[in-house]
DNA sequence: AACTAGTTCAACCGCGTCGCT
DNA sequence: CAGCGACGCGGTTGAACTAGT
């Protein structure tokens, strides 16, 4: 399916051979010595073969220099790595290679070289293509992104391999533990969030059931959090339809509509009220919600969370709104049975806030350690998994927060209690967060605070403990007072402009009951985004 | 046959990381 | 430790192609 062609490859490549001498000139990689860009000739790809058969891969800008490639080295490699490479596999994925990209995915996110790794013969850009290409298949039929079986894979394998790994580095020893993989993830800079979302009561006049559609919000420099949108497909293309659903099928190896996280449902959350695949409980039981009520508008929570900003190099560091944008394509639903076996997964109908309207260059940054790492949330660190345990690690910090924030000594018990995989009761009408998990989902659990603000905890504003029992910004652009102490999750989430303008969300709740401890001074990132 | 919208894929671009000096 | 170059990665773009009308 991925590629449609060799042959189109081939023709391709015939037509530009073709037109080699009309290749552009000039480019970024140098752009005074007016090396050549666009396609890559025939004569260029013999040029670069010849020359990496007899000196090898590497040292790439030697390549120009040496060869008579008027390519930068950039070019050269990628063009080696995509296209020259001898052991590379060409043709269209296998339904194994594409239900490991899928498995992949949910695993590491957007780390295409990883993946890559992963498959041999395949590069990260042929993955990286494919995979977008899906999700804009899957999106445009408002179908899950990842095959149920898929998901409980990854959940089952990260929460083995991932307590397995935290007993290794840790050495058993809970104190110990390894920063690498708890997720020390909470809304620092309270103070300077606020203002970064002071704005927001703007936002409220507008309501929550149109939103989402305004400009801004739907628009396509916008989708990267939550509200991705790609148009809506103007014609319904049968063939299509049946490919997608046919690929969710084969792919997946089990049929995803329409209640595509049964499986998840009875293995982990079976116990539960409501389907709870990722421990992703709504305060509202999903036949409680009227997923429709926003003008037919699905639930937007953004299920794919945020590999790119929840997993643990670098690239996680980048401001929100660019790690988020391809993970967080649009989910359009064209029919209510769609919608429900979203709702199944995806629990929260709240409006969200596009993390762009919030600060483009907010950052995130690690949270202080929390008293006691819970094993189960070291476990589903965000930091050190994928997308799935993201949603894990934030319905577990969700959970959490209903926690007293006096009671610190209480978060990890209660905590390692309230884990998705054990069926301990939850109130979740009472405790979690509507705005669920999977729709600030991820992003919901990381500090959010300008770069001016820094990263530095020391910084007053970045003490979370000091913000418990703040203030909260109120839907209507006032503030409240919550009381310490309380539950920081009984604000009305049940009211979507209070989703839409509570800043406080982004802060104060996290803050006020994750923050425990000593604020840390580790960041994800730094100013310029991460180095 | 012409037009249009959607898809695919190669290549580019910007940025982060690493290693060397 | 700063500066620099090389390299790698992930996101984006744009042209060719395909399919539907």
């Amino acid at each position: 399916m991925p590629n449609g062609g060799e042959e189109k490859r081939k023709t391709k490549t015939r037509r530009e051979s073709s037109g080699d001498e009309d290749g552009n000139i000039a480019g970024k990689c140098d752009a005074a010595s007016a090396l050549k860009k666009g396609p890559w000739t025939s004569a260029e790809d013999a040029i670069l073969m010849e020359y990496v058969t007899t000196h090898g891969e590497g040292n790439w800008n030697a390549v120009q220099r040496h060869s008579g490639l008027s390519r930068c080295g950039k070019s050269c490699r990628l063009r080696w790595a995509n296209h020259l490479r001898p052991d590379l596999k060409k043709g269209a994925f296998s339904p194994e290679e594409e239900g490991l990209i899928i498995e992949l995915h949910a695993k590491m996110g957007n780390k295409w070289a990883r993946m890559a790794a992963e498959l041999p013969g395949r590069t990260d850009n042929e993955i990286k293509n494919y995979w977008n290409t899906r999700i804009k298949r899957l999106l445009r039929a408002g179908l899950p992104i990842y095959p149920p079986d898929v998901c409980s894979k990854v959940l089952e394998g990260n929460y083995e391999t991932q307590c397995m790994d935290r007993n290794e580095t840790t050495g058993g020893d809970p104190v110990q533990k390894d920063h690498r993989e708890i997720p020390e993830l909470v809304f620092k800079n309270f103070k300077i969030n606020r203002g970064v979302l002071s704005y927001l009561p703007n936002l409220l006049d507008v309501p929550g059931s149109n939103i989402l559609k305004q400009d801004g919000f739907g628009s396509s420099n916008n989708y990267g959090f939550m509200l991705p949108t790609l148009p809506p497909p103007k014609r319904i293309r049968t063939a299509t339809e049946d490919s997608i659903f046919r690929d969710v099928v084969d792919v997946g190896g089990v049929i995803g509509l329409p209640t595509p996280f049964s499986q998840l449902t009875t293995d982990y959350a079976a116990s539960e009220r409501t389907p709870d695949p990722f421990g992703l409980s709504s305060p509202y039981d999903s036949s409680d919600v009227n997923f429709t009520s926003y003008d037919g508008q699905p639930p937007l929570a953004a299920l794919s969370g945020s590999h790119a900003f929840l997993n643990d190099d670098s690239s996680s560091s980048e401001p929100i709104s660019g790690a988020m944008k391809l993970e967080l394509p649009s989910l359009q639903y064209t029919d209510t049975h769609q919608l429900d076996s979203w709702a199944a997964m995806t629990p929260t109908a709240s409006p969200l806030l596009p993390v762009e309207s919030v600060d483009t260059n907010t950052l995130i940054q690690s949270p202080p350690p929390m008293t006691e790492p819970p094993q189960s949330l070291g476990c589903l660190s965000p930091r050190s998994s994928g997308l799935l345990e993201a949603v894990l690690y934030e319905s577990l910090t969700l959970t959490n927060m209903n926690c007293s924030a006096n009671d610190q000594a209480s978060v990890a018990v209660s905590m390692e209690h309230q884990l998705p995989y054990n069926s301990r009761k939850r109130d979740w009408g009472m405790q979690a967060d509507p705005i669920s998990p999977l729709g600030h989902s991820a992003a919901s659990v990381f500090s959010v605070c300008t770069p001016m603000s820094g990263s530095s905890s020391d910084e007053p504003g970045c003490e979370m403990k000091q913000e418990m029992g703040s203030q909260v910004s109120s839907p209507y652009g006032e503030e409240k007072q919550t009381p310490a102490g309380t539950d920081c999750m009984q604000i009305e989430f049940s009211r979507p402009d209070v989703l839409l303008g509570s800043g406080s969300y982004f802060g104060l709740s996290y803050g006020g009951c994750l923050e425990k401890g000593e604020p840390t001074a580790t960041t994800q990132t730094d100013a310029a985004g991460g180095g």
